[in-house]
DNA sequence: ATTACATATCGTATATTTGCGATAATAAAT
DNA sequence: ATTTATTATCGCAAATATACGATATGTAAT
């Protein structure tokens, strides 16, 4: 990609709304996130039971997800048992709800 | 990519939830919404001066939300004038605003 | 120390996104 | 019909995202 060199400079917000914007900008991981409210928590294992992908794309959406700050994981030996990160989980809903009016 | 051959069948309002948020997954994309709400209205020669970006790329930026459903634009020749899609837009606020609780 | 289990990471292939310059398209005015 | 102004689209290059199978990692139990 050509990059413009000059790197833009955003208002406050923007950049952690559109990061945000972006770990829900795929379809499984917001079922992700649907099924980690519903049951509270999971475990990989579940999620991969759920959808029909394999194990390590589970994996690769969860760790964006962590990335994020959406979720959070917890040994649970030999299992993790992720969960919504609340404290960040507020963060994003209140910038949605700021933005979108 | 290897995809795999079924292909996903989401919970209501997963997708369409995914599909603004990937409209959403750009800075660049989330302050031209912010500009255009606070002028209600813009056209696209505005914007290229408020980004260090060519045309071309505002363009298509503008594109991708109007796809979205997010913006729609007026002829005013030569002009074009864009503005937010109230209707839609109240449409992924309640999307949004269900889903983060 | 070895084994077993669950999950993460690596390497790879393909698709999509982002950005640019150049060109085409559109509508009005001349 | 030509010109002018504005915006969209095309064609390309580079970066990122998505998915997989294979392998590595980590932890507890044996």
């Amino acid at each position: 990609m050509k990059r413009s060199l000059e790197h833009i400079q955003y208002k406050e917000n923007t950049e952690a709304l559109a990061k945000f914007a972006k770990a829900l900008a795929h379809p499984t991981r917001i079922a992700i996130l649907k099924h980690l409210k519903s049951q509270s928590c999971c475990f990989t294992g579940d999620l991969v039971e759920v959808f029909p992908l394999a194990q390590s794309t589970v994996s690769q959406h969860l760790k964006e997800l962590k990335n994020a700050g959406l979720i959070q994981g917890e040994l649970k030996p030999p299992k993790i048992k992720y969960c919504i990160n609340q404290e960040n989980w507020n963060i994003a809903k209140s910038l949605f709800n700021d933005f979108l009016d």
